[in-house]
Formats: structure tokens, sequence, C-alpha cells
DNA sequence: TGCCCCCTGCAG
DNA sequence: CTGCAGGGGGCA
């Protein structure tokens, strides 16, 4: 997925896109992917577009749906009258699906918007879905339970990081700063990212960190996200151009030119500037 | 804390 | 063919 900062990008462009328009109808591909019952949203205005971590949620009178688009998810906007017409709005995995027709065989879900738009539910693993929920109990949903601070938050700070991290001094930096019970919404990009920028090994346990580290740390996770949303998200094509270490295995460094290294760690790719990171 | 799994497709 | 992919739930 598409991280927070591809969330947050979905959420700031569907805002103004499709805040007041009315879903006529939703169509269901893959019944795997929406869960719930979609005649509880249609005929219902948008009423406001927010995310929490790397959920995306759209309100409505009464209920609320809400995304996780996982590993491949996209959505895809298409305006066809009104505002933004003919225009196209992509948020999410970087497939050729972006330059492919809509619909395509990765499209799940359909929405119809009043306006003659449509939004393109696109997700290649099927991991991702789609849930209607009753707007009053949107906050009992069992994956917001437990969710540590949104890192681009006041409540984000170093001294809170610093506190949620001691729970697991044995556990590597890089794998606790994706714990969401830890930070919120910070996925594989951004964690090595967010370690680049703090010129910290990802390897290193977190109970060996000094406070001039958790400091910058937390620093480094909210550098790199920003970054990523300045740049809309890695969904842009040109997205290695943009990240320090990520994807980039046998790249020089950017910053010394040593050669980026990929290790696994926590069952994940981690890249990391063996110089800068030391 | 560390696997395995969900699923599909692409690179090596 | 094998391994890997930006997530994360469930299981020991």
């Amino acid at each position: 997925m598409p991280e927070l900062p591809e969330v947050e990008t979905i959420k700031i462009g569907f805002q103004k896109r499709i805040a007041g328009l009315k879903i006529t109808k939703i169509q269901i591909n893959s019944t795997k992917s929406f869960i719930g019952n979609p005649n509880s949203v249609e005929g219902q205005k948008v009423l406001k577009v927010w995310r929490r971590a790397k959920i995306l949620g759209i309100d409505f009178d009464k209920t609320t749906l809400l995304f996780h688009l996982k590993m491949s998810g996209q959505l895809v906007w298409k305006g066809k009258s009104g505002k933004g017409k003919g225009e196209r709005f992509i948020g999410g995995h970087p497939t050729p699906d972006m330059v492919a027709e809509m619909p395509n065989k990765h499209t799940r879900v359909i929405f119809y918007f009043s306006d003659g738009s449509h939004l393109y539910f696109n997700d290649q693993r099927k991991f991702g879905w789609v849930k209607v929920s009753e707007k009053l109990k949107v906050q009992s949903e069992k994956f917001f339970e437990n969710l540590g601070p949104e890192p681009l938050e006041k409540t984000f700070t170093w001294e809170v990081l610093k506190q949620n991290l001691l729970k697991h001094k044995s556990t590597p930096v890089k794998v606790a700063i994706m714990d969401h019970t830890i930070v919120s919404g910070v996925g594989n990009i951004y964690a090595n990212e967010a370690c680049f920028d703090a010129k910290i090994d990802p390897r290193k346990k977190v109970g060996q960190l000094s406070d001039e580290e958790f400091e910058s740390l937390h620093r480094g996770v909210i550098n790199s996200l920003r970054e990523g949303i300045k740049f809309g998200g890695a969904t842009r094509a040109h997205f290695l151009d943009y990240a320090y270490v990520y994807g980039r295995n046998k790249h020089p460094c950017k910053k010394c030119k040593f050669e980026i290294k990929k290790i696994q760690l926590g069952g994940r790719g981690t890249y990391l500037c063996p110089k800068c990171q030391s």
C-alpha cells in the first residue's frame, strides 16, 4: 500500500473531487473485496473524506465506507462532467494499471457518482478491501484498536515515540517503526527512509538507542512522510528518484556514494547505507 | 517475536 | 522455475 503519504494524497485529492457527490450505484466484481451491504451507501451523498493510519474513510449520512489498499490496492477516479471534467486522479500502487483502461481485470469495485464520474477500486492481489460500516460504530472497528499516534499530529512527540518503542527493547528499530501500536501508518518504504534520515542502522535494537537517536528517529519518520506527501505519494512513477535507500540495492548512496545494501528484517526487504547508518 | 497465509504477477 | 512485492491477521 500505499502507506500513509499515499493514502493522505488520495484523501486530499478526493476531498475536492467527490465531496458533495452522490453515489448512484456500486458494482462489485470481486465479493472478496467488498464487505457489507452496498445498498446502505447507494443514493447517499459524500459528506467527508478522512484518513486514519492507512485507512481511508468516506462519510455519508449514517454510514461510512472504509478502504484498505493493502499491498496492491489502487483508487482511480475519472471525472466525466461537472468538476474535474475528464480528469483522472490516481492513488495507490504504481502498476501498469495506471495507464491502462478503466475498468480492467484488476478492477474489483466500481462506484458510480451522480455527475457521471467513476471511482475504480483496483487490486491485483485482492488483499485490500472496502467495508461499509455504521458511522457511529466506525471507532470500534477492530483495526482502529491499539493504534499508536498519528505521526504527523502534535501528539507524536519524540518522548511518546521513545516511550512506545521501549516496550519492545529487543526489536530492531526499523521493525518497530512499522509496528502500528508504536506509531501508525508507517510501512516498509518510509521505515527504511526514516532510518536513513536518522542515520540509524535499521538492525539496531530499540533498547540500544540514545535519547539523541530517539529524537533523530522521530524527526526521520516525520521528514520521510512529509517528503512522501510533498511528492504526491510513492504512487508517482519516479519514486526511486526520490528515495534515498528504498529499492536502491547496489546503487550508490546519494549522500556518500557508498553502495546501498539490501537485507531481510522481520521478513521484509530492508535497505541501508552501511556507511551513513552505522 | 517469528512464521505462514491471504493472492497475482513480474523480474531474474 | 524461484523469489519477491509498498500489509497485516492469526498462529505457535
